[in-house]
DNA sequence: ATAGGGTTAG
């Protein structure tokens, strides 16, 4: 829904009420859960909330997804504590009994607001199904252990990683996906090529993300010929570079002045049907701008802007 | 369209 849409209904509380009656007279509940979604998307949780108001008073129940919604937004702005306190106290008051995508949406709140340590905390009560009637999943540790790596907890993660098959949860793709990121950005590229050997014999196929968290890790130590080893054995199992990886390396050979390099790099991966993207114009300008190279520079804003109008995608503003 | 992972600049 348009934001516009939003703020008319906003200003119109009346019309909304009479709208939210109407959904719930001709029993179209789905309708309204559509509205509250809709809300929480667009950040205006006192609209969602009023809606949720108005459904508790007309006495309809909604199901556990419109709930979860309001959850998720509570934690998108950052109010992870009102979230738990939905979670904890007033889901049961109203009847409601938390799900996996409740607990879930708290772990990634609590995670993104740097508290991984609480998320550890909450899944592992889960696991000991300490009174919350609901175990986690694949999903619950995929979120906590990305958050403890992102905040340097690299001991921690690990060791959750290897606790999951115990636990009936084998690590999936995703898992692999954020240890094998965790690790590189540790610098521990020992570690986690081991991971990477690890799930190709555990049978989960990797995607071209962890590759390119390997090759971004062997670039950042200035190790190109392991970097060139991990872009062969990606080729090798069938998967093409993507316009990630082809970022990691033109910004890698423009930061150590090889701008030459970086841009055939660029020219090959046009010629490969890859479209650059706004980083990948970001990394070359600020190459050649580092190198005081204007002419490049005027070149390859030209392209840019020639590619802009083509497929109105990208903003010159992005590099001015 | 109920949940999870990778890149740049500032």
């Amino acid at each position: 829904m348009a934001r516009s849409r939003v703020n008319m209904m906003a200003t119109n509380a009346c019309a909304f009420d009479i709208r939210i009656r109407c959904f719930c007279n001709v029993g179209r509940l789905d309708l309204a859960d559509i509205l509250i979604r809709c809300f929480c998307n667009v950040g205006r949780l006192d609209l969602a909330f009023a809606a949720f108001g108005l459904f508790l008073r007309t006495g309809w129940r909604v199901q556990n997804v419109v709930l979860n919604q309001l959850i998720k937004g509570l934690c998108d702005g950052k109010r992870t504590g009102d979230a738990m306190d939905m979670v904890f106290r007033r889901m049961p008051e109203l009847g409601y009994t938390p799900d996996v995508f409740s607990y879930n949406a708290l772990i990634k709140g609590l995670c993104a607001e740097k508290k991984s340590q609480e998320a550890l905390e909450l899944l592992l009560h889960m696991t000991a199904n300490g009174g919350y009637n609901c175990s986690p999943d694949v999903v619950s540790y995929n979120i906590v252990i990305d958050g403890l790596f992102k905040e340097g907890e690299v001991d921690k993660a690990y060791f959750l990683f290897h606790e999951m098959p115990g636990q009936g949860f084998p690590p999936d793709l995703v898992t692999y996906s954020s240890v094998i990121d965790g690790l590189c950005k540790a610098q521990a590229m020992d570690k986690a090529e081991a991971s990477l050997q690890q799930m190709l014999y555990k049978g989960v196929m990797p995607n071209t993300r962890p590759y390119n968290s390997l090759i971004h890790g062997y670039c950042s130590l200035g190790q190109l010929v392991e970097a060139v080893r991990l872009l062969k054995k990606m080729s090798g199992g069938g998967l093409q570079l993507n316009v990630v990886t082809y970022n990691m390396l033109i910004d890698y050979y423009c930061k150590i002045g090889r701008c030459a390099e970086a841009r055939s790099i660029f020219d090959s991966m046009v010629r490969r049907g890859q479209k650059p993207n706004a980083t990948t114009y970001c990394s070359l300008l600020h190459g050649y701008a580092t190198k005081g190279a204007l002419v490049d520079m005027h070149d390859l804003l030209d392209l840019m802007i020639r590619d802009e109008m083509r497929q109105n995608g990208l903003r010159p503003n992005l590099v001015s």
